[in-house]
DNA sequence: GCCAACGTTGGC
DNA sequence: GCCAACGTTGGC
């Protein structure tokens, strides 16, 4: 199985790249996504090796910011059942999570961000989920030419 | 801070 | 099962 490619989001006031280099073993795992066709992603399509765009949304402007690659496929989301997380939801059992996520590593960040407006002008990207109108999805694929455009952009 | 786009929830 | 209300996301 060929790795895929994927693109996640995170408000860098929450948790930026920056922060992802720094953690432990800069690997965290990603937690909170409570959507569920980004959970199927997350449990069931996501694996070993599979690299990651590491996206800044809410931020100014909105840009990809590195890369991160998957180093542990989808296990339920804890957070979920902690009633004390922001995150809690009661839906979600220990016998039958509701939730997954996956842990991500830091691999590079981008010597120059790709921002969303150069996103939208580049034609090589236009099929992009990430553009198309009310996707809000905070996990999705990327197809490996989109994946390889953006890297060439940020170096 | 605003608001459009959506997904989810809950009353019926 | 419909649909209005509500909450969230995320660009601007």
């Amino acid at each position: 199985m060929p790795a895929k490619y994927w693109l996640i989001k995170s408000e860098p006031d929450a948790f930026s790249i920056d922060d992802l280099a720094k953690a432990k073993d800069q690997t965290t795992y990603w937690d909170g996504v409570r959507n569920y066709q980004a959970r199927n992603y997350m449990r069931d399509e996501m694996k070993i090796g599979d690299k990651v765009i590491f996206y800044h949304s809410n931020a100014e402007p909105p840009c990809a910011v590195g890369i991160c690659e998957v180093v542990k496929e989808g296990y339920p989301d804890f957070t979920a059942f902690d009633p004390h997380d922001k995150h809690y939801d009661p839906k979600s059992k220990n016998d039958s999570p509701t939730w997954f996520m996956v842990d991500v590593k830091f691999v590079m960040k981008f010597k120059k961000a790709v921002t969303l407006p150069e996103i939208k002008t580049n034609k090589k990207l236009h099929k992009m989920k990430l553009i198309q109108p009310g996707n809000r999805l905070s996990v999705m694929p990327v197809t490996k030419e989109e994946f390889d455009e953006i890297v060439k952009m940020g170096s």
